[in-house]
DNA sequence: ACAAATTTAATAGTATTACTATCAAAAAAA
DNA sequence: TTTTTTTGATAGTAATACTATTAAATTTGT
């Protein structure tokens, strides 16, 4: 899997940067560094100005990879979305039972993902804490719309609908597939967010325990299609 | 329930003002009219100039009152979590059967709250719109942990644990009430985002359809405390 | 009704953010 | 080695997120 990935390249959104940061040294070192700053002292706190000042170069730079920030953070979890949907295929593609299938799909979605070695050097754990913390601050805002329908969460909601997929082909009868899939995925996010900062409101204080609660929640609606309240 | 309502006094953490709010003609303005306008242009858009200029005063004055546009938030998130505990309180309370108590719950925390006529003139509507698409904004901020200690989202917490203890009341073996709850009260909020947003990775294209998904899963995990996947 | 206290308005000012523009130096490509 | 592209250095702007000061208006106590 390891030798798979790296030489594989992911291709995001080209409206999402100016400059394609894959394509220089400066590029990468944005983006990576980049990453880490985000994780070191939250989005909102991050700048422009403060990664240039860390990588030693300047605030006009990097305007030239990226319009904003807003797009930066785009550009990452996208990269995040499609590293997932990469490990997703792999881990699940040879298993022909669709229900293992499915169990697999949401071992990957709510786990933590390998340090895996990409074309670049990111560090994933990083971007993967990014994620938790600020995704949804991606989505949420007056241009999502817009947003939308220029793409910028394509990669993400391919990865829900091929959730979608494989809830379909366990149980076709099933009322609310992309509710299901889309709730594990944000979910499980959630989750690992309370896990951090609110212990006390939930029960996933291990990996896996997050991933039973979701392997729970998806097995026991699928068996059971209908039920006693409607 | 309205005449219940319109005389109680919501009490909110007094940190998340300096001046208490609810006090003077002023401060209500500065509440009523900041809803209206972080519903109009969102939080990010949102400034105590706009709304300073919004209700003719100035943003010297909005500051003494607020200390910043996130305690803003908090204050009145706080507001829309204090009104849903109440209503969920008043509905579920006469309610002898501990399953059927916990439906009427998730249908108060899934539903869309009806306008009532409180102290403060609210756009009850609007709150909820608010809360729907920045609420989780409030809580994804660096100063977490800190803010937590201070006790700013008590509010929200308690509205959890009082689901909480239904799920246990109804299968006190279950394994992840907690996380389950806070999955009610947060996967509502981010299916009725979708419902907006992104209508293809969601089912909930109406409020019933929202709330028979949830209790659907509720009904379905209390029911089958173990599944065949563990 | 009037003085005292409190609240608000008006104005000014600061540091930081989120950019844009220009031009020269450095590096890479032809 | 010349041309093109990329980067660095510097400067500048409008907006944001505040703080401070003082005068005017309003409320309160007696």
């Amino acid at each position: 899997m390891e030798q798979l990935l790296s030489n594989i390249r992911i291709q995001i959104n080209e409206n999402l940067y100016i400059k394609d940061p894959e394509s220089s040294n400066l590029g990468s070192q944005i983006v990576t560094q980049g990453i880490e700053l985000i994780k070191e002292i939250g989005f909102e706190q991050f700048t422009f100005k403060k990664l240039a000042k860390r990588i030693q170069s300047t605030e006009s730079s990097i305007y030239r990879y990226f319009e904003n920030k807003h797009k930066f953070l785009l550009y990452i979890t996208s990269l995040y979305w499609s590293y997932m949907e990469y490990r997703l295929v792999i881990a699940t593609n040879s298993i022909q039972d669709c229900t293992q299938k499915l169990m697999k799909a949401i071992e990957i979605v709510t786990g933590t993902p390998e340090n895996l070695s990409l074309s670049l050097a990111i560090n994933q754990l990083a971007l993967r804490e990014i994620v938790i913390e600020e995704f949804t601050k991606a989505y949420h805002n007056k241009a999502v719309d817009d947003e939308n329908k220029k793409g910028f969460f394509q990669v993400y909601k391919r990865l829900v609908f091929r959730l979608v997929e494989m809830i379909q082909h366990v149980n076709k009868d099933y009322l609310y597939p992309r509710s299901l899939a889309s709730s594990v995925i944000d979910g499980a996010l959630h989750q690992h967010y309370l896990a951090m900062h609110f212990q006390n409101i939930t029960d996933c204080d291990s990996e896996e325990k997050t991933c039973q609660f979701f392997k729970n929640i998806v097995s026991n609606q699928l068996n059971l299609a209908t039920n006693e309240f409607n």
